[in-house]
DNA sequence: AAGGGCAGTTACCTCCTGGATACCGAGGCC
DNA sequence: GGCCTCGGTATCCAGGAGGTAACTGCCCTT
């Protein structure tokens, strides 16, 4: 199993983009978890150090909403020492495309999106 | 001045997508007037008709939103026959792109998404 | 002058989302 | 046995989103 890089505790702390953005991913979190699992599973507790302000009964409630959507798959594992994981399904990975064109879009206008939010 | 289609009473009368998707433009209905207003300016009562469920205020609100985030311009013509008029800005037709991709998605998936719903 | 469309506004209500806080059971560690 | 971490639940609460119904002011037509 590759090790991949533990999630950045300020992965989100500049300027969140969610409270500016014209659109929305499922609730409040879902588009940035689906960030935090681009590139491998996670588990819960590893998935709220970035989202340090989320309380675990959020991080639950858009967790359940993405795997009833289909996007995100629980496995609790075996072995205990691996506890629960989450990670992207096939349907939540081929959900990468619209969310960075998303993204791109807004990366491009964020100078516009800034001066209307100011002027109003 | 080239005389549009009216607006569709039925536009968006089949099983509405908004619904169900796993994401949002702005609010509720936020998507469905920057859909109305795709090709040439509106008047308010003419975007009622598409979305005959709304009332008076929630379309102003909506309007008002999308006036803030600078995607709509709001005109009150000189001659009060004119009347009102909503229309694209260059900011908000920019949005049509992410828009789309994001029903390109939404068209493409659409099976899973309803088996999804389903299955929970 | 009376009525009708247009473009809203106002008051009021309900439900849902998101968050705070506290608690819980299972398993590992000392 | 006592404590920690993990992965949550249970309960309560505030604010906002969305909706209903009623009303307004303006202009136009008849």
């Amino acid at each position: 199993m590759t090790r991949r890089q533990p999630l950045p505790p300020d992965m989100f702390d500049e300027l969140c983009p969610s409270s500016l953005l014209p659109f929305r991913f499922g609730d409040k979190w879902a588009a940035l978890v689906i960030r935090c699992l681009e590139d491998g599973p996670r588990r819960f507790s590893e998935l709220r150090v970035p989202l340090h302000r989320v309380t675990p009964k959020v991080l639950t409630q858009s967790l359940r909403g993405l795997e009833r959507g289909g996007l995100v798959s629980r496995t609790v594992h075996a072995d205990p020492k691996l506890g629960v994981e989450y990670a992207l399904t096939q349907l939540g990975r081929s959900m990468l495309e619209p969310l960075d064109s998303a993204c791109a879009w807004a990366a491009e206008h964020w100078d516009e999106l800034l001066d209307a939010r100011d002027r109003s």
